[in-house]
DNA sequence: CAGTATCCTGATAGATACTG
DNA sequence: CAGTATCTATCAGGATACTG
């Protein structure tokens, strides 16, 4: 139920949203996925860099804090997709102003487009 | 004039914008800073478990990344003030929705007021 | 008051190899 | 394909003492 590193433990809504998505690829892999579910191998390759230990274990957290789903197909060879969860998604919106505002102002005076990007 | 710890290497806006955030206690400067402005001292008493020597730096940090303004008064005993720049009160912002959500969604249904939180 | 200067530790992440 | 199991490395953060 408790949502989280440190139950109980947060002073304000963003410390405890910070604390759900600290992590080195998080962040990358709810861009990932907000696009369309993706499998592990998927998202091994989207995100360069990224060990397989690493990010199994960030899929793991998020999985358990209820922003992404793990859907397992029986079969041979195996299959599983990650996808947001509803919360996910409400949590990448959140996120949405924080990209735009790193992209305006760190990433520079880039080309502006209408749709919505990071 | 970079901003951040790996100018250049971001893959989006909120990698970005993650970066200059990613810190134990900056987005709790941030909110306390978002009030007024504040002294040293005046700091590590709203962060209980802060140490001088991490405050210290992440104001460093902070104020490399110009979230944060440094003014310094030629005084005995000595008074240094921290408050936000213009973009610090930006970034402030685009956390709005994120604390929101974090409020919302693991804190849990505590009493909603109408002005602004974290 | 507003910090530095050292030293130290623990969590996070990377490298690599292996498996159902 | 989708992971786990170990081992190692890094470094942000903490403890403590000291200073202009």
């Amino acid at each position: 139920m408790a949502i989280g590193r440190r139950p109980g433990a947060y002073e304000c809504g963003i410390d405890a949203a910070m604390d759900v998505i600290a992590g080195k690829w998080k962040v990358l892999i709810l861009w990932a996925l907000n696009e369309r579910a993706c499998r592990f191998g998927e998202l091994r390759r989207l995100l360069p860099g990224v060990t397989e230990k690493v990010l199994a274990s960030h899929l793991r957290e998020l999985e358990a804090d209820g922003i992404v789903h793990r859907e397992v197909y029986d079969e041979v060879p195996p299959r599983v997709e990650y996808s947001l969860t509803s919360l996910g998604v409400m949590l990448n919106e959140a996120l949405a102003p924080l990209g735009a505002w790193g992209r305006e102002h760190i990433l520079g005076n880039m080309e502006k487009v209408s749709h919505v990007q990071r």
